[in-house]
DNA sequence: TTGAAAGCGGTACCAC
DNA sequence: GTGGTACCGCTTTCAA
């Protein structure tokens, strides 16, 4: 070992020249339905091990797929995103690819930036989690033969394919429960930050008031986060004519709010207020908190991505719609019905 | 556009012919200080925006460093690690790296797997944030010229660099605050995970009892979770000598006992009760908690990943300890000092 | 400045 | 079953 140069990975031909082999039995021996002889196998086997060989998927993916997936994502604190890119990444693992996190800004041209690496990487497919990408460069990744795979983005794209929750059934849903609860003064309660989804709720639930003859205002606050959600209750609570159901289009802001309307407007839930999220986040369930909420549906979604993956084919214009599932707690009184 | 092949990715090939030069100007173009003509590189520049043309960073890396850098990490969903991944991923990016994530289970088993796929992928370093790699494994990679870095595990490994929270410390602190809040009696609850940083933290705490002639009671429960805190508390508080100060190992232990404490045994904080955490979680600022705790050094510890990374001679031994800072909120009576 | 050619680490196809 | 060879897409000599 008197060895100066820095290490270096080790390479098959390495592995050769050990066993006393030639590279081709190398390759033969790392490939599944090849012929080689136990006794080459064995020599094989024994130099790598020695050598500590792993084989260069780098180099493999010159001529095959490569067998990475990159997630582009953005806010990958958010407990919403942190458990899709869990459940994700441990499924893409256990279908034999590896994955590649691109985390952006949710700005576009973060986005675009991080779709180019994607190229750059070869990925086989990319899987859009935040953000908008433009569609030229969605048309770039499609041109290039790679998958493109939209969760709850707006925008409609040729080509790629669209996973999304029925925020709208959401919203809709979320007002005929307040309605039972016998609720009469109806409030939203959104972030500033109007994604997608976000407008989808809130849009969903004025619509359903509007048809069944009712008013509900809508309060815009800062970030999706629990300080805007007490922001929120404290303007609303303000006003003069105060809500008695509330739908907030994240469980972030639901808790926010509760803890302000509880602690500083002293209104018991639900008996002075009802209020209804959306997520369904680990807090909702607390015994603080006990929220009324709609689950994200992460299984399915990611059910929704593997078959896709496993699918190119059915990609170009697929379409999935998810529903929700309502979550009954504490914060909405049961109905009449 | 008659083409009915599946599309591919385009290469450097394609963009050369269309351009009308030869393979090595279109390397030169997209290669840093290489001399191409004006006039050849507009030529070159043009053909690959038409075809859509992105360098095979794959192939760059079968020459040089590929510029990967791997992730292991288990428990991605929590709030701590997604924390950690969300800022490392976003650092790494903005030094020009990507980011692979293997997210395993926290097993021997399942970090070797996930490690033999750092090798494969060719990663120029992986940082294990979960689990306990085999040394020997370790050895490998450092053989195959990868750098290591180890996150808060316990083991020593030659050749890894090892960057930990100084978690003793943090033991012993929450000792000295609980007793000049006036606690008498003392009790550490962590989970039964007993991962190396939890039993430094519970460690460090029964020690500082002794030194100062107290007792500390330890009650273990399953996982760190919410739910775990909350069967923490109604074992402790069901007890004949219960505790009126409380170091929980972990936020989420300390958020659970804090609700049981407060609505099943009727305790008030800090009055009854004083209670502190380790993590620092956004929901230990919220109003229904404001839990005294220690924040964990996020951007301290991401700093010096990226410094190995740039500095890999330093990498072989290197030893990081990072104080976590405590965060002063309402769950501990303040000292008479 | 430019193109030809070699080599990076593998796999696939070819005779033998 | 085995070794030789060509090729994947790129960068880097090396001549011209």
């Amino acid at each position: 070992m008197t060895d100066a140069r820095p290490p270096s990975f080790v390479s098959a031909r390495m592995v050769a020249e050990r066993a006393g082999v030639s590279r081709s039995a190398v390759s033969r021996t790392f490939t599944d339905g090849a012929s080689v002889s136990d006794e080459t196998r064995r020599k094989v086997l024994r130099a790598a091990g020695e050598l500590g060989y792993h084989v260069n998927h780098l180099a493999r993916g010159l001529r095959e797929r490569s067998n990475i997936v990159c997630l582009v994502v953005a806010n990958l604190h958010t407990q919403v995103r942190a458990y899709l890119v869990d459940l994700l990444t441990r499924r893409l693992q256990a279908a034999g690819r590896i994955t590649m996190v691109l985390n952006t800004e949710a700005d576009t041209e973060s986005v675009s930036r991080a779709l180019r690496q994607t190229l750059h990487y070869r990925a086989d497919a990319t899987v859009v989690l935040s953000g908008a990408p433009p569609a030229s460069l969605i048309e770039t990744c499609l041109a290039n033969g790679q998958q493109v795979i939209l969760i709850n983005r707006g925008e409609r794209l040729d080509g790629a394919a669209r996973i999304g929750i029925d925020n709208a059934l959401a919203g809709t849903e979320a007002f005929h429960l307040l309605r039972r609860a016998g609720c009469e003064r109806l409030a939203v309660v959104t972030s500033g930050t109007r994604t997608a989804s976000l407008v989808e709720r809130e849009r969903a639930f004025t619509a359903a008031a509007h048809a069944a003859g009712a008013e509900a205002s809508v309060t815009e606050v800062g970030p999706s986060s629990y300080a805007a959600g007490q922001d929120a209750a404290r303007l609303v609570f303000g006003r003069s004519r105060t809500p008695d159901g509330v739908f907030c289009t994240t469980d972030l802001l639901a808790l926010g709010f509760m803890d302000v309307a509880r602690r500083d407007f002293g209104l018991r839930l639900p008996q002075d207020l009802c209020l209804i999220g959306f997520d369904n986040i680990d807090e909702s369930g607390w015994d603080s908190y006990r929220l009324t909420t709609f689950a994200q549906p992460f299984a399915a979604i990611t059910d929704a991505v593997m078959e896709l993956l496993a699918d190119p084919a059915a990609v170009p214009g697929a379409r999935r719609l998810i529903e929700p599932q309502p979550v009954w707690r504490s914060t909405v009184r049961p109905g009449r019905a």
